[in-house]
DNA sequence: CTAAATATGTAATAAAGCTTCATATTGAAC
DNA sequence: GTTCAATATGAAGCTTTATTACATATTTAG
C-alpha cells in the first residue's frame, strides 16, 4: 500500500465511486477503526453482512497485500489513540475530552506538513539564511509570536537579526532592503495587506524574501522562496490554530539547517551561549530563602 | 496491551530482564519495527533465531492477545513512518533526514504530553482564568513567544490581559497583585531566577499563581497550579526545543476551556473579533497592483 | 431485452498462528 | 559438584484465519 497516505482519508476518499459491498465496509471501517483492526475478517464481513472474500477484495482494492496487512495500515492510521482525522471541539466536551482532541489535531497537521515538507525550499531558505547579511522576521497577530521565537533562536548565530510587527517599520525596513538582507514574513494566510505590501517592496529593493505561508497566496506571489504548507483550516471560531506550531517546527528546522551547514564552530559557539545563561538558574529543587 | 504505553518502548524497558529466545526477538524487532509488522511469525522467528512458539510467547508476555494483535501494537507505535523513539540529529544528517527527525520529535513530544495530561489541573487552572479580574503572562528566553501567544489568545475574551519579559517590571507587577489576578509563569526548567522570586513575590500577595513548567521544579513549589510535564530534554546543544510547542498547545487547552466554560455569548465574541480583521486581508490570488 | 462486464457469495484450499507435550537449560540447595 | 525443581525452548499436530477458484447474481451498455 502506498505509505504516503492515510487509509481512513483514502477510504473516505474513494467512498463515493465504491459498490455496494464496498460501501457498507467500508463504514464499518470508519465508523469504528480500533475495532476493525482487532477483528478477524470473518467478524467484519458479519458486521458489514457481506461475505469474507468481499473484505478481502476492498483491502486489495486499497492497495494491501491482504486482510492482516491492511489491518496493519489501518492500526498506523490510529496513533496511540490519535483519531488521524480532525476533530472539532464541540460545546459538549468535557475536560475529559477536548484536550486530547487539541493535541491528536496539533498532531495531525504535523504529520500532513510531514508528508509535504518542501525539502528543496527548505534548502534553498537555509543557504539564504546561512549566507545573510542580516535577518529580519515579521509576523502579525498569532504569527507574531513565531516570528520572535525565530528572533530568539536566529539570535544565537552571528547574523544580526531582528522582528518587527509595526506595520510602518516594517514598510521603511522593507524599502531599504538591500543584497544581503533576508526578509521572512510569516502569515498563515498569505493575505495580511501589510505583510504582502512590505514583502512586494522587500523584494524590489533587491533583498531575499522567504515566506512562510500559504500556497499560492498573495504573500506566496510576491516571494523569491515560498515554504506552503497546506495546514488544514480551522472552521470553528473557537478553535486555536494549529499552523503556528507547524509554522514553529519549520523554524526549528530553518535554525538545525543553518546550524548543520556551518558545523563545528557554529555548535560551540551555540554550548557558550548556553552556558551564559547557567547563571540565571537555580540548581533543581534548591528550597528557596529570599522571597 | 496495555493501551497507555509505547511497545517500542516497553520492550526497550523490558530488555534487561529478557530471557536468551526474547532478547533475541526483541533485537530483531527494535532493529526494525516496521519490517517486524509485515513479517509473518514464522519469518520473524527465523530471523531471531528461534521457534516460533517462542515468538508467540514473547507477545504473550507483553500483553497481547497473540502474534497478530502484538503486530497491531506495534503498527500504532510506528506513525506514517514516524519513529515513536526520540532521533538525534547528528552533523551527518542531511535535508532529507533531519527535517523529518525534527516533525518526530515534536510529535512524539505531544503524543507524551497526551498520555500524561494532568486533567484535574488543567480544569482548576480553567476555572482561576475564567474568573480572573487580570492576567499576566510571563516568560524569558524561548518562553516568551509561548507568553505573547498566550495573550494574543487570552487577549480575544474581556479580560484584561498582559505580557511581560522585564524581570524588574515582573517583581513590581508580582507584588502588587491582589485577589482576582491571574498570574501564569510559563518556564522550561522553572529554575530560572528571576522567574521563580517572581512568582514567589506574587504568591505571598494574594494573587493565583499558575505555572506552566517542569513538575517539581522550584518554580513548582511556589505555584498554587502546577501544569507539570515531563518533556523530554534536549540534551544536544543545538537541537531546538520541543517543549515550548507542548507549552502552546497547553495554551490552547486553556483557552479552550475558557471558551467552552463561557458558551455561546463567549463564541459569538470570538466571531466579532474575527470579523473585525477582514479588512486587513486581501482576496485569495488576487494579483497585487501597487507596489 | 440480451449479452458482456462486473460484483458477490459459496465452498474448497492454503496459510498462519496456537497449543500441547517433550526436551533442554538454568539456578538453587545440599 | 550433583541433584532436583523451575523455567525456557522447540517439534509436531491442531485450530483458526485468510485466500483462491469457481459459480451465481447483478448491473450496464447496446
Amino acid at each position: 500500500m502506498a505509505n504516503d497516505t492515510n487509509v481512513l482519508t483514502q477510504i473516505q476518499a474513494a467512498l463515493p465511486g465504491l459498490s455496494k459491498s464496498d460501501t457498507k465496509i467500508a463504514h464499518v471501517v470508519l465508523a469504528d477503526p480500533e475495532a476493525a483492526t482487532h477483528a478477524s475478517i470473518a467478524l467484519l464481513a458479519q458486521q458489514a453482512n457481506v461475505s469474507e472474500p468481499s473484505v478481502n477484495r476492498f483491502c486489495k482494492r486499497l492497495g494491501a497485500t491482504g486482510y492482516p496487512d491492511f489491518k496493519i495500515w489501518l492500526a498506523r492510521s490510529l496513533v496511540a489513540g490519535v483519531r488521524y482525522i480532525s476533530q472539532v471541539v464541540d460545546p459538549e466536551d468535557t475536560v475529559t475530552t477536548y484536550p486530547g482532541k487539541l493535541v491528536d489535531n496539533t498532531v495531525n497537521a504535523l504529520l500532513l506538513a510531514r508528508e509535504q515538507l518542501p525539502l528543496k525550499t527548505l534548502e534553498v531558505a537555509v543557504e539564504h539564511l546561512d549566507a545573510a547579511g542580516r535577518i529580519y522576521f515579521f509576523g502579525m497577530g498569532t504569527s507574531a509570536a513565531v516570528a520572535q521565537d525565530a528572533e530568539h533562536k536566529f539570535f544565537r548565530f552571528q547574523t544580526p537579526v531582528t522582528t518587527h510587527t509595526d506595520p510602518l517599520m516594517l514598510r521603511m525596513l522593507a524599502a531599504g532592503g538591500s543584497q544581503g538582507d533576508v526578509f521572512v514574513f510569516i502569515s498563515h494566510t498569505g493575505r495580511t495587506e501589510a505583510i504582502v505590501d512590505a514583502a512586494a517592496l522587500a523584494s524590489a529593493s533587491g533583498a531575499t524574501v522567504i515566506s512562510l505561508t500559504a500556497q499560492d497566496s498573495p504573500l506566496a506571489q510576491v516571494s523569491h522562496c515560498v515554504i506552503g504548507l497546506e495546514a488544514p483550516e480551522n472552521t470553528e471560531d473557537y478553535l486555536p490554530m494549529t499552523s503556528r506550531i507547524v509554522h514553529l517546527v519549520i523554524i526549528d528546522i530553518l535554525v538545525t539547517g543553518v546550524t548543520l551547514k556551518r558545523g563545528e564552530p557554529c555548535i560551540e559557539h551555540l554550548a557558550r551561549i548556553k552556558e551564559s545563561l547557567l547563571p540565571t538558574r537555580l540548581p533543581l529543587n534548591r528550597k528557596r530563602t529570599k522571597t
